[in-house]
DNA sequence: AAGACGTAAACAATCGCTTGTCTCGCACAC
DNA sequence: GTGTGCGAGACAAGCGATTGTTTACGTCTT
């Protein structure tokens, strides 16, 4: 049996209202009353209904976090601050991922709307114009990550990649690097093409311009066909930049698996310090992205501004830096080269 | 401007009773009725209000899934498994994670109660008898994985380890093996018990008794002091059974940082076969566990067993197999031992 | 002692949607 | 021509909470 509001009046002998104001101390109730009505929702193990509460008070304690994929351990600390800091207010938090699908992108951030969220944190980049204001308009706040620039109801968080990444180049040219190479994520990303963009630049401005430059998905096999054209060259690089970590990792396996050692033979580095990083054999050189507090600051950014009068969003930026591990070492000195890339071509099995 | 069914009644020239049934097509309306209906909602933008509709249905389309944790990769596929499920049918998701916190659980559970989820499938095992009760007498529907057996309004599913144990000692006693240990989860769950149960019958029936059996956290340094107790044992074995592919993981990083070689000194064999057992160095050998399937079973479950007049659970039983990677080799034939273990004890930077 | 005032709680409208029941109008049958 | 049946929609009563307004009852003032 569930019971009602009106369940629990009639128990402690006064009225609905008045449940509900001892209930919300959202109103001045004498002591003895106050304690009876506790009493009663004790013994009925009451639970209020929360979208009977939603529809009468237009307000919804709902949150939405948009991210692309579940399974990318990217996004799980960014889940967890965000879910960490909602519940700390008192809010909820509906996970939404898009599997990189627009359509259920669409979908979803339909589901967003009807649910009357109060905020939505969109941490995919394949999102258009037109499905933003889609929750601008029915007054949903958003907030994006290296995407749009701030207005009403749109807030920005942008994460500094050029620092980190300058540091990482530094590290690896002190190593005598000089060749390297760049194993972005996909060009349908945005965020990828700015790390992209970030990597190019700094490496051209220490005068290592790499080669080559290759793109791979984020999600399988990342880096295994990348790794093939890296072979491919003639005097193979020394340092290879990786888009993400969950890449450098393919990566990495993907070289084992040629015979090429690390770091021995070539460094690698990886973006976002994924826990796994730590984990991987050799510990994975990287640029630490501090995710758990995009969550959080993207919960923050939403609750900041949606108490504003005029709802107008702000820019937040978050910086990135260099973790050393094991998987770059000292430049190797002699030529390395692979005359049949047979071997690199092998698939895991 | 958000708009109500009433605007969208007017515009259309009927009664809202009218647009909720076109809408729903719950009754037969006129195409021509129908017609100018769907062009007043196209028109106005209109999303209809889920809190209102679910006030007046009593029925949620929601669904609850509680996790222990989210960072934990073992997670991620069942909830994808689970989300895809739901959202297949048109359901919604709420995603709880307890991170293994008691007082957590408790208000994860009201949380649910009161958004009057439908069903929840609880896939952490820390969870009691009381807070159990508390959904099924809200009528709530519940799915447990390893705990509880079925009753009204209570499925299970059950992973069968033993047959997926089985196979990995076979290939191990097939390569040679004769010393083993065992590294369990924590010894508070419940889970991570089943598991060292099935693995010491099965080692002891193998006359593998191992030795020696730790224990140890799902979270952080996973392994790294259980590594330590196994390399101070006089003669080291020459395989350590894992209670999960995160304990394996770290236990391998530690092995190599002592100088133990894998699978060379020391196989390894974990229990998941989460993405990240393929990327490991050596990519592990593990028991592989269907966990995407595990999120879907339990959806499904929930989804059947509501549908049931007298909402009788059911039990579903999950098969685990082996999956032979490189973590694995021939037994090595020398004698293996530290005289200090300082070189394992050393923390990783 | 009568009015003013403050406090504590009840009343009742409302949120937006669903759904059982009723009405209206028309076609068909006898 | 009246009765019957039926299709298409309107009406209105909820669902379970919140909240502005009102009421009842003391207490304080003068």
């Amino acid at each position: 049996m569930v019971y009602t509001m009106k369940d629990v009046a009639n128990r402690a002998g006064v009225s609905a209202a008045t449940v509900s104001r001892v209930l919300n101390k959202t109103h001045f109730i004498s002591e003895a009353t106050s304690k009876r009505v506790l009493e009663a929702v004790g013994e009925l193990n009451y639970y209020k209904n929360i979208h009977a509460r939603r529809l009468a008070t237009g307000q919804s304690d709902l949150f939405g976090l948009v991210i692309s994929e579940i399974a990318n351990p990217y996004f799980s600390e960014v889940i967890r601050g965000f879910q960490a800091a909602a519940w700390d207010r008192g809010f909820d938090v509906l996970l939404l991922n898009t599997e990189y699908d627009p359509a259920r992108t669409q979908s979803v951030i339909r589901k967003l709307v009807e649910s009357d969220a109060r905020g939505v944190a969109v941490m995919t980049s394949s999102i258009d114009d037109a499905t933003t204001s889609t929750l601008t308009e029915s007054g949903v706040g958003v907030v994006f990550c290296n995407f749009y620039s701030p207005r009403k109801l749109v807030s920005n968080i942008t994460i500094n990649y050029r620092r980190g990444i300058l540091e990482a180049i530094q590290h690896v040219a002190a190593l005598g690097h000089r060749r390297a190479a760049v194993i972005a994520g996909p060009e349908t990303n945005g965020t990828a093409m700015n790390i992209r963009q970030a990597l190019l630049a700094g490496l051209k401005h220490k005068n290592m311009a790499p080669f080559p430059v290759t793109h791979c998905d984020y999600r399988v096999d990342a880096g295994a066909s990348a790794v093939r054209d890296i072979l491919s060259v003639t005097d193979i690089p020394t340092v290879i930049f990786c888009g993400s970590d969950l890449i450098a990792m393919g990566v990495m396996s993907a070289l084992e698996e040629a015979g090429v050692k690390i770091p021995e033979d070539v460094s690698v580095v990886g973006i976002d310090d994924i826990s796994f990083a730590f984990l991987a054999r050799p510990p994975l050189t990287t640029i630490r992205v501090p995710r758990e507090l995009l969550g959080v600051t993207a919960f923050n950014a939403l609750d900041k501004m949606l108490k504003l009068k005029r709802r107008l969003g702000a820019k937040y930026t978050l910086e990135t830096e260099l973790a050393v591990r094991a998987s770059t070492g000292p430049a190797r000195k002699r030529r390395l080269a692979f005359r049949s890339t047979k071997s690199a071509a092998r698939s895991r099995s």
